[in-house]
DNA sequence: AGCACGCCGACT
DNA sequence: GTCGGCGTGCTC
């Protein structure tokens, strides 16, 4: 069994202190203020060590001596004990040289400045590649390496350094601990035992260990006490009784379940197809990346769980990424039933110990197949064999916060270091896969794409119906509900059947809509959509910064740029309003069901609102963004789109993207069986490509249009886009820092491209990299502090983060000034 | 990040 | 004459 001869595992373990020599975590006070051996003492061996503080300024690593006693214990990836400057700090290892000239960055450091590592404080516990993917993403994106270095520790915080009343140094117990469990299996000496006819407990227990070892609290729970049969039994010598690590996190049913799904017998053309091709670039060792374009419901979980399973049995390890959101029991049935007690699971809702626990498994090779959310990337799988990550374009694969990377760049530079493929999968794929599958490779890796049109079974698709809201408008109706909308509402209501209702509201900015000819005004030098300030009655450009000034309705002398209508209108409408007006067109046995932040905010409110929606007999589901992802509803009939323009018209060149995939996923919705459901898409954009490409359910409408459109005005994935954020409490001092940081930010670009005269290049990033900005954020002012922001567009394969990182230690820091950098971001607010 | 060194103003 | 402001620079 998988579980047996697994390695006691700890976090920052004591059979590893043990095992490092007496002197380890007891080195004293006085020894460490003197240091060992004179001036300019050889080591046996050198070490390149991080020091555990998060600046920018700290991003290099220092070399320091490892004495011979350390020499066997010492390996990458160690956590040590250094002294630096005249403290002691905590390091990690990245690199070991018996030659201190070899190690990065000492290539000509005096040997006499070398210091010994005082102390080990834990042994080397994550992944082979940590120190190559954390050089390069603290590069990439202009982070801290100690911060990047952070992700490949194991989880339950960062470490920290306490210091006892003896002077000694050791990291600072964990807050969550192992727990051990009591496993009972049959002795090899037991296993011809005949119990008494009588003794029906005997033969339960018996009958329950024959598939394997059983803990003593699982069978306690499924026979009601079974602890005096144990004991009858392993006193006769019968049943044995260990103690051994729990992996707390795995779910009630898999310890149990040797039954394992086996790989159905056939599989469509596309999944052979899609197997193909990773086979070959397994074979081939080169580390491809292979775009999986398959509609919904084509199988592409299929072709991940065959691909695992080669990957498997050459010996090797795989990751599946999953967005957070759709990280459900049924995404984690599939992999637990095909793979068994080999999965390990890495999400946001696992406890603390729970989550050690996963990561021990995968540690001690216990778990070799790990599906998760972005984090998961991290964790120490050997001998890496495969990534997949699946639905590649979810925005979620962006981390948020420092160090701001994204999942399928990291993954894509493991891939190419590893020389092992790295699978994406999507319906929707994103204007980044698509262009780099286009160009076939991308920074000297290959990219390749597989399409998998063809769904197994005879599923209908729904029928899409476009209301076009200005013609609504002009024939007099001031309705939420559109007449096609509102007849399906009340044949929902008269059929008793189920309906789903997205508004989608979700980083709503508020925006000027012509409500007869559907212009939203956009900014003259950049495709985004301007965004209106009430408050001074300007649209204004958050990508350039332009101002216009204009007077909405119902001021007097509002007037449509583009028509000259005068119901050049405000948006803005919440979810509320469109419960209410729903209960007014409702008759009362429909239950309305409004899901978004507010209704959402308990505990359980989220399940107990689907809960209620699956149990009524005939309802309506009301909601948000959260309606339409990752969520399985029981049969509907009817959804429809309140105003699929929120979507659309974003301040943000992505805004399509999303929009196709959130409509694309919300029309899923409908009609699942038998019965094809329907759709309507209420919008004042019957025209738009995205609208189009939803109700013809063609896909390429949309894709070709975003593309040449990007393409054009200059946006990824045709440049890169680096966003430089500065925020503090003083706006004055705000505004003057991000001014200096984007005067040497273009200094640099300047410098770097030798030339003045090549400014004159300026305006095509595709050629040299441009500034735009600085202007203030879309959010002016958050938690008392002003923000302003610059965006960088810079070419591909031109690495920004080096002028940024070298424009930043130009200016160095300012109290009370925060900067934040953002390289290919995706939230410019 | 911390903590030195270092060079100019008001005080025992 | 000294104490102390925080501006630059270094820590293997």
């Amino acid at each position: 069994m998988v579980h047996r001869d697994v390695e006691q595992m700890s976090l920052f373990g004591a059979p590893a202190t043990a095992g490092v020599s007496s002197s380890a975590g007891k080195t004293p006070l006085t020894e460490i203020q003197a240091p060992t051996g004179p001036a300019g003492t050889s080591y046996p061996l050198y070490a390149s060590v991080v020091i555990d503080i998060p600046s920018r300024a700290l991003s290099d690593p220092f070399a320091y001596g490892v004495e011979a006693a350390y020499a066997d214990d010492i390996d990458e990836g160690s956590v040590v004990l250094v002294s630096f400057g005249r403290r002691m700090v905590m390091g990690y290892v990245v690199a070991l040289s018996p030659i201190l000239s070899e190690l990065p960055a000492a290539a000509d450091l005096d040997p006499s400045k070398v210091k010994p590592i005082r102390d080990l404080l834990a042994p080397s516990s994550c992944s082979e590649l940590f120190a190559s993917v954390s050089f390069w993403m603290s590069r990439e994106y202009v982070a801290a390496l100690s911060e990047c270095l952070r992700l490949f520790l194991p989880p339950g915080g960062t470490p920290r350094l306490d210091k006892a009343d003896d002077g000694t140094y050791r990291l600072k117990e964990p807050a969550v601990h192992a727990v051990s469990e009591r496993v009972v299996s049959i002795t090899p000496e037991g296993a011809d035992y005949a119990p008494p006819a009588n003794a029906h407990r005997q033969r339960q227990l018996i009958e329950a260990l024959s598939c394997g070892p059983v803990s003593t609290r699982e069978l306690n729970l499924l026979y009601t006490d079974m602890s005096s049969t144990i004991r009858t039994l392993s006193k006769k010598g019968v049943v044995r009784v260990d103690e051994r690590r729990a992996w707390r996190g795995l779910g009630d049913e898999t310890t149990l379940s040797s039954a394992r799904v086996a790989a159905p017998k056939t599989l469509t053309d596309g999944q052979q197809r899609a197997l193909q091709e990773i086979y070959s670039c397994l074979q081939a060792g080169r580390g491809d990346v292979i775009l999986i374009d398959g509609v919904t419901g084509s199988g592409k979980t299929e072709v991940y769980l065959s691909a695992i399973e080669r990957v498997l049995k050459q010996g090797k390890t795989a990751c599946v990424l999953v967005p957070e959101i759709s990280l459900t029991a049924q995404t984690v049935g599939r992999f637990r039933s095909r793979f068994g007690g080999l999965v390990a699971v890495f999400h946001s809702r696992l406890s603390a110990g729970e989550r050690l626990d996963q990561w021990d498994m995968v540690k001690s090779g216990a778990a070799r197949v790990v599906v998760g959310a972005r984090s998961a990337l991290f964790c120490p799988l050997r001998d890496l064999g495969l990534i997949v990550i699946d639905e590649e374009h979810e925005q979620s694969y962006k981390q948020g916060s420092s160090p701001r990377y994204h999942a399928r760049d990291v993954a894509a530079f493991m891939a190419k270091l590893g020389g092992f493929p790295l699978v994406l999968g999507s319906a929707t794929p994103s204007a980044e896969a698509l262009a780099r599958v286009a160009a076939g490779e991308h920074l000297g890796q290959r990219w390749t794409r597989v399409e998998m049109p063809e769904r197994p079974g005879s599923s209908v698709l729904p029928r899409v119906v476009i209301s076009d809201l200005r013609r609504e408008f002009a024939a007099g109706s001031r309705s939420i509900f559109s007449k096609p909308l509102y007849d399906g509402l009340i044949r929902v209501a008269e059929r008793r059947e189920k309906a789903v209702l997205l508004h989608n509201r979700r980083g709503f900015a508020p925006f000027l809509l012509c409500r007869e000819c559907g212009c939203v005004p956009t900014c003259k030098h950049c495709s985004t959509s301007l965004t209106y300030h009430e408050r001074t009655h300007a649209l204004e450009c958050h990508t350039c910064g332009a101002v216009y000034h204009i007077n909405p309705y119902p001021a007097p002398g509002s007037a449509c740029p583009q028509c000259g209508s005068r119901y050049l209108a405000k948006m803005g409408l919440g979810t509320q309003q469109v419960e209410d007006a729903l209960r007014q067109i409702m008759p009362a046995h429909v239950d309305i069901i409004r899901m978004d932040a507010d209704s959402t905010k308990g505990k359980d409110a989220h399940k107990e609102l689907l809960e209620a929606f699956d149990a009524s007999e005939c309802a309506v589901l009301v909601g948000t963004q959260m309606i339409a992802k990752g969520l399985d509803f029981p049969e509907v009939t009817l959804v429809g789109v309140i105003n699929a323009d929120y979507a659309l018209k974003m301040p943000d060149f992505r805004a399509q993207e999303r929009a196709y995939d959130l409509l694309e996923q919300v029309a899923g919705r409908a009609g699942r069986g038998a019965s094809a459901g329907e759709v309507v898409i209420q919008t004042y954009l019957p025209h738009d490509p995205v609208i189009r490409a939803v109700a013809t359910h063609d896909r390429s409408i949309f894709t070709a249009h975003d593309l040449a459109q990007r393409q054009e005005a200059f946006y990824p994935p045709y440049v890169r886009l680096t966003n430089v954020l500065v925020w503090g409490t003083n706006q004055a001092a705000t505004k003057r820092y991000i001014d200096k940081l984007a005067a040497a930010v273009r200094q640099c670009f300047d410098s770097l491209r030798g030339t003045d005269q090549a400014w004159s290049l300026a305006g095509d990033p595709t050629a040299a990299p441009i500034v735009l900005g600085p202007t203030p954020c879309v959010l002016e002012r958050a938690k008392d502090r002003y923000r302003f922001h610059f965006v960088v567009k810079s070419p591909v394969g031109y690495h920004v983060s080096e002028a940024i990182d070298g424009a930043l230690s130009q200016i160095g820091p300012q109290p009370g000034i925060n900067v934040s950098v953002d390289v290919d971001a995706y939230d410019l607010m």
